[in-house]
Formats: structure tokens, sequence, C-alpha cells
DNA sequence: GCAAAAGTGTTGGAGATACACCCATGA
DNA sequence: TCATGGGTGTATCTCCAACACTTTTGC
């Protein structure tokens, strides 16, 4: 319709929440500003959209950008737009969350020139912008999700144990879970598959290796 | 950051799917187009977002712009900003969704210059841009919620009997439901109570009257 | 042989589902 | 008195939660 000359000072951005689980610990990436506003504080990864490219894809672009992994978990999770959540322009963000498997979390070093690091998510620094607000929702949907879905497969590596995968669990949720419930749980969902292959470590029985029968696929459950 | 020369041409705008009860019938508000793109085709209700508008804010004023209705639920349902989904230009659309009463869907003639009508779900016309998945998506958010949540109740009138509240959910779920199950299940949420008074319609028994115990409110349960 | 994690079945209870009859009213 | 929707209780079943012991290995 109208153009008005506001549009000179309007930007459209994508924020990512990057989760994995590190350390047993549930853990976010977060990048230190270079410029104005608050130069210097944490914030979450992200990016401007593109004349050409669409929000998944810059959030994608910006994921890898960041911390060279591609390929994994990404769903759009709110869009922020409060005048004023940027105290130099106005700014709409559409914010994603991304599952990045604890096998695959080394940061590109070259790609990042700021300041990045995990944080777990019990101890974040301060953030910028409504930061906090978007961490807390998406940490909320994580939740949510992790009782009606399997999204809590798309942090698990190639090939896994049903006792890694409770701990995932365990450490979202940030409760025990019972192993022979869960057990019946995880398989009966028919999601993962054995691989045949077992994995020694420590002085105890083996443990049998499952893989994602559909890997990067979330099914909605119950 | 940069500020790049296709700002110009950027816009943000709210696309609103009114949902209604109607006629035994779950029906939505459409326009009519009057300008390109798709000039003449009916399309979803919606607005520019302004310099120091919210999003939610952009989304209620263009929703009482179109219907005069104020006050309802409103939630927002997701963003789509594929590029080229207007053919002229780049419009990133913050989709929202809203719940109308039966009992106040009465359109505002003098606010609407356009046409304006409500369609039943099942008969929609062609819709402009990518409208269709637009309301396909809010029907399965709005579908969904039904089970786990008490957001039907934002259907209903300030006073409403079981069996109306019944047939609320017998419509968006497309299926009968059992009448004494149904009132076990609405009666134990403690959302509802009974005002006292009676509805006489027909010749059988008057009909306990109910009212939102917190209008506005809705919960998620389970 | 012992420590440590892997792996497995059964039972009781709560909540959901299925189902049929009486009640109050208007015509 | 009959047709119409309003209103209620109970038996059954299914699924979830609780719970303890045996197995295999490394040291």
């Amino acid at each position: 319709m109208t153009q008005s000359p506001w549009d000179r000072s309007l930007a459209v951005t994508t924020d990512i929440v990057i989760f994995t689980i590190r350390d047993r610990k549930l853990e976010l990436l977060l990048v230190r500003r270079a410029a104005a506003p608050f130069q210097g504080q944490w914030a979450l990864p992200g990016g401007v959209v593109g004349p050409d490219e669409g929000l998944k894809a810059c959030a994608t672009r910006a994921l890898d950008e960041q911390t060279g992994v591609s390929g994994v978990y990404l769903e759009q999770l709110y869009t922020f737009g409060d005048p004023g959540r940027d105290p130099l322009r106005r700014v709409i963000s559409i914010a994603y969350y991304a599952l990045v498997p604890s096998d695959r979390l080394e940061l590109r070093a070259s790609a990042a020139p700021q300041a990045v690091g995990w944080f777990a998510l019990e101890q974040l620094p301060p953030l910028a912008f409504d930061h906090c607000e978007i961490v807390a929702l998406a940490h909320h949907r994580l939740v949510s999700k992790l009782t009606y879905s399997t999204i809590a497969f798309q942090f698990m590596g190639e090939k896994f144990t049903l006792s890694e995968l409770q701990a995932v669990h365990e450490i979202i949720l940030a409760q025990r879970v019972d192993k022979r419930n869960f057990r019946k749980w995880a398989l009966a969902l028919e999601q993962i598959e054995p691989t045949g292959e077992e994995r020694r470590d420590g002085k105890h029985r083996p443990a049998q290796l499952y893989r994602l029968k559909f890997p990067g696929r979330v099914e909605i459950i119950r």
C-alpha cells in the first residue's frame, strides 16, 4: 500500500536459540555483540533477512555462519516486534530455535570473528534486547514438546544408547525418569531401531546402540 | 547494521484468520481485495504494521476496523515471509487468528468499504497470496488446541448452555461427542459456573445457563 | 567376587470410554 | 400424551506409574 519513510529504518531479522546438551547440561549458544546497541553484551545469534531470502533460509544461514553446523532441527518459534525492543531502530525479529546433537558442536572458529560461547541455561549472562524473553519461550516450547513429540531425539548423534536418550530427557525436564517406563515408551514409538552394535565403556555390561529410523523427522505423538 | 536499498520495498503486515461459529458451521471472515495484486479476489483481512505499532496491536486494529469487534481472543499463529509470496514486493506477514463469539459478529458496515463476508471453512473461494496455507495452519492449530485447552470457550457468548458448548466442539472437531462424558469433562475444568438462570426455547425442559469464570482466559489442561 | 550400568515384567489405580434412562416443557 | 432436548450414573477398559531383581562386563 502506501510506502512510508520509516521503511528506511525498519529491519527484519532472525534470532536463533541454539540448544545443545553438553556436560549433562542444557546449553545454548551466545555471541558477543560487536556493535551498538548493547555493544559487548551477549546476545542470540541471528542475521538480517536478505532481499530474496526466506525466513528459515536466513536462520539456517546464520546458524551455519555461527556454528558451522547444518542440517539440524530448526523450527520457527515466535515473532517479536515491540516498538522499542531495539533502542536505535525498529526491528522485527522472527525467532527460531535449533537443536544440535552433542557430537557435532565444534564451533567453526574461522567464521566466528566475534566471541562465541556455550552457556548453561541456568547460568546465562545478561542478554541484549528482549533475548531473555525469547530464550524463556524457547525453553518452554522445548519442554512442552518433549512430552508430546519425539523432538528430544534430535539431540542424539547417529548412534546412541537408550540410557543416553533417557539422560537427555532427564536433563531437559530437570527431573529423574523411571528407566523401565522410559524404555517401554521410547521403543513403543517405533522411531528408533537397534543397530546390532554395542558400545562398551566402563566396567559394566555393554549397551545396545540404536539409530533413528527417520533422521530429522519429529513425530507428534498421543 | 547495513541499511540496504531493498528496505524501501519491504512491507511488514499482519493477516488475521477470524473464526466464528455461524449456522452450525465454522466460518471465517474474508475481504475482497480492492487493489493489485489479486485485485477482486478474496483474502484474509490484515494491515500494514505502523512505525510505532506493536504486532498484536496492528492485528487488533485491523480486526476492529474490519469487524467492529474488539476484546476477543487473538493469538499469534506463524510468520510467513517467502520471497515471492507477493508478486509485486517483499512482504513479511505475521499471521494471527481470532475467535469471535457468535453473539457479536455483526459487521460494522460503515468501516468496511470493501466487500466483506463470512465463509464456511469447507467452502472457501480461491484466496489471494498464500492465504490458503495460512487458513489451513490456523484450522490445524484450532483443532489441536481444542483437545488440550479451553480455547473453544472463547466462541461462547456471555451466557450459554452446555449443549451449545458441546455443539461448538462437535462443529470444530467435525464429529459427534458423547453428551455425558462431555459434560463431566467441561464441568471438571472448573472454568465455567452456572448463572442460576435458565433458557427456555422450544417444547422441552429449559437449560441451565453457564458463564465463564475467567472471561478471555484460556487454560492449558492435561 | 564385586562394583557399576544394562536390561527386563507385573500390578494397581486413575481416568477415559461406552452406554440407557428419567425429567421438564410446549404444543 | 407425546415429542423434544435437558440432565444424570455406572461398568469396563486402557494406559500410566510404581516398583526390584538378574545380567554382563572390567577390574
